[in-house]
DNA sequence: TTAAAACATGCAGTTTCGTGCAATGTCAAG
DNA sequence: CTTGACATTGCACGAAACTGCATGTTTTAA
């Protein structure tokens, strides 16, 4: 195998498991750990992973949550998101929250649907980007880190000009009583 | 074998293996490792494959996904981001542009810079939102997928309240007459 | 605190690379 | 038919890349 196309598998996998353990890596490729650890600290250099000890980490937090999240997706999330795409009609202007549950909407979107989408999450943005029938709005703001969406009066106002057939939101606590509720006032 | 029909061949192999082993190639061929050397640095300086120790890989992005993308990253890129992180001060509000130059920048930011950082693109976004001194403020519009960045109306007006000290412009193109130059009229 | 694992570094053996050069083949003008 | 320009190919040789091993150091976990 040739050394570039052994450093494009390490991305590969970094992205679909969210790490690389070197020794397992080495056992795999029938490589010595030297090698290994050699190309993770050059993909480290060109800032293509986070070097850790005994392995990597994606660099990108996009990706690392993907794959840490996505691993412990529940069989819920797939399945809510499976719905609630199936229920996006050709025409449609929708507006989609941020969460990990949102992006398993996306992805199970049909890939010849044609539709618009409303989106404050960036991470939603990015990952509609490669599906052409979309037309995605992304709404701007102030970035709420915590929850990588973007919040504010700019938000607001940007949001309040829309006019969508649906909106998918989301939720971190739900309460027989008080209702749905988030961790932060402005997302709130 | 004629010339320009092993290079045909080549192209063949390398699109149905998705590599060439140099090696290999010469046995099969009965040639010279010299001479399949040759016809790989020239279909590489044609763009038509990409040249690696030991043999090549496709050069086409449609096949390579976003990780071997950005793994082509250059030198350069690396060296202009690490550069231009340099330049930020504390305090400072900075506009960068979105593509993979400006992704390596973010990714050289000092760990304890404190600033606002204005963008378009939510791939940016998404970068910077797992550091903590930095301010993030999304431009929102239109999704331009090609180059992953808000454009339009919306974004036009959004980005002309902001006042920046710096602005980190990307670029497709560069002539010493016509100057800077982009694929897309909404995008320039 | 201690032992094991992971690590960085230097080194040597092997492979791959680029360049210059010579041999061979092709083609067209003389 | 001969000659010269040009392309193609293989070979030689020094440079560079790659890999595994030995060494001593750092990190981790018990």
């Amino acid at each position: 195998m040739l050394t570039t196309q052994r450093k494009l598998h390490i991305l590969k996998l970094l992205k679909r498991d969210g790490q690389i353990i070197a020794k397992d890596l080495s056992l795999e490729l029938e490589l010595s750990e030297d090698t290994i650890r050699r190309d993770l600290r050059e993909l480290a250099q060109e800032g293509l992973l986070q070097r850790v000890h005994g392995g990597a980490l994606p660099a990108s937090p996009a990706i690392a949550d993907f794959a840490a999240r996505e691993s412990i997706a529940t069989v819920a999330k797939i399945a809510i998101g499976r719905a609630a795409a199936d229920m996006i009609q050709p025409g449609n202007v929708v507006i989609v929250d941020g969460g990990t549950t949102a992006v398993q909407l996306v992805r199970h979107l049909a890939a010849n649907l044609e539709a618009t989408i409303v989106t404050h999450s960036p991470t939603i943005a990015v990952e509609l980007a490669r599906h052409p029938g979309i037309e995605v709005i992304l709404i701007g703001g102030k970035l709420f880190k915590h929850s990588v969406v973007a919040v504010g009066a700019a938000a607001i106002e940007a949001i309040a000009r829309i006019r969508a057939d649906l909106y998918f939101m989301g939720a971190t606590g739900i309460h027989s009583e008080l209702g749905l509720s988030t961790g932060d006032l402005e997302e709130a």
